[in-house]
DNA sequence: GCGCCCGTGTCAGGTTTGTGTCAGCTTACT
DNA sequence: AGTAAGCTGACACAAACCTGACACGGGCGC
């Protein structure tokens, strides 16, 4: 998953993106509300983490404009103040959550993974498509009796098109999301993977169909 | 097993930490709801152990936070007082347990282990994972009719693992449940205990296995 | 207090393997 | 038939991992 964090300071900014790249995840930091409006010129993001106190402006400009322009990316605000007017502030302006600072780590994941699931329609740890099973916690996929490890990169790969069965993802966006805006990769690289995928999707019904000229998707 | 001790009282806290150390568990004291939230930000527990009256504010008061977070982590709750209407009062805010000051160490050890217990899903001490039995209170592991007596840090990591087979756990996370905050220890250790572990799952059919780039997991 | 043992964490080097690129081939569309 | 897009086996490299050796320190017996 990709994640934007707009947080001006950087001392909590490093842990956060620390902490969520260990669980995997891609974390593009802005500073500020204009690098932010950059960064989601440019990219497509899963989440959005969103302070409220930024150097050059209230964080909530953001959020309504963001809401303004339809877009459905969830987004959770990060304050400072525990005031119900604020958190109903925000969460009138279309925020999915709000967190106050400082806040536990393990419940900011907890929260993060509640909102992907409720926009991502994903149950929870194993994912059943047809028959085949996908397990992210224990990283396997279980198809026909046999347990497969997936390893980082597939894992990740797979991981996007099981939470959006159907949907054609292009290679551009899915490089966008499993990789970091300074490791350059080539578009080759995801046709590899891709086929690595399906070299284990083999023995399923499931499968990853490549969509000539937009990209692939998941059919099962 | 890491543990959060939340309570004002210096001697009584010590002799808690020592007795808790005793028994191969990292604790760390935290002596004011102020305290005790930065820590809560910082570092997961297995167990919160809650005193009542705090120099800030009421113990009830976190364990409400707590709950409304959704936080899963067991609390037990340390009063003064005995009445049944505090004991009732703190249970129905999402406390697993209770205890009443002065109390027996070696009661409280025993609460302790219970509720660890019941929310690990490990039926007792003793945990069965195919062909091999391990013990958690005596630390042994028992193994093709030998038994095999672990040393403290080899244990704690062992448990970690075999109370949620299949789950892969990253080397910093191990780091984090196996080390107080002020311990910085390269995630190399983790490497060596894994090693270690797996002299001694030789001739079991359970075996460590490194997901690369991931972390471990447990597979039977 | 002294020496010994044992548990522990670090280090250095050697080894493994995940990963992205490339080149040449196949496929699909015009 | 020509061309662009996609597929894939082979490969090189660096990061990730493993492991034997070692140094440190607390605990215990003397």
């Amino acid at each position: 998953m990709r994640f934007l964090l707009i947080e001006d300071n950087v001392e909590l900014g490093r842990a956060i993106v620390e902490r969520l790249s260990l669980d995997g995840h891609v974390v593009d930091q802005a500073e500020s509300l204009a690098d932010a409006r950059d960064h989601c010129a440019t990219a497509d993001y899963d989440l959005i983490l969103l302070d409220i106190m930024l150097p050059d402006g209230d964080g909530r400009t953001f959020l309504a404009e963001h809401r303004a322009r339809e877009n459905a990316t969830p987004v959770i605000v990060l304050t400072a103040r525990s005031e119900v007017s604020d958190r109903v502030g925000v969460l009138d302006l279309g925020a999915d959550d709000y967190i106050v600072k400082p806040f536990d780590f393990a419940e900011f994941e907890a929260r993060c993974r509640a909102v992907l699931r409720r926009r991502g329609g994903v149950a929870g740890n194993r994912v059943t498509r047809g028959d085949l099973t996908f397990d992210t916690l224990a990283g396997t996929l279980h198809v026909g009796g046999d347990d497969i490890q997936l390893r980082n990169r597939e894992l990740r790969l797979f991981e996007i098109f099981v939470n959006s069965p159907g949907q054609i993802f292009s290679k551009s966006k899915l490089v966008d999301r499993l990789f970091s805006y300074d490791e350059d990769v080539s578009e080759n690289a995801i046709e590899v993977y891709v086929g690595r995928l399906r070299k284990h999707l083999t023995r399923s019904s499931a499968n990853i169909v490549t969509v000539r000229g937009l990209g692939y998707k998941l059919e099962v």
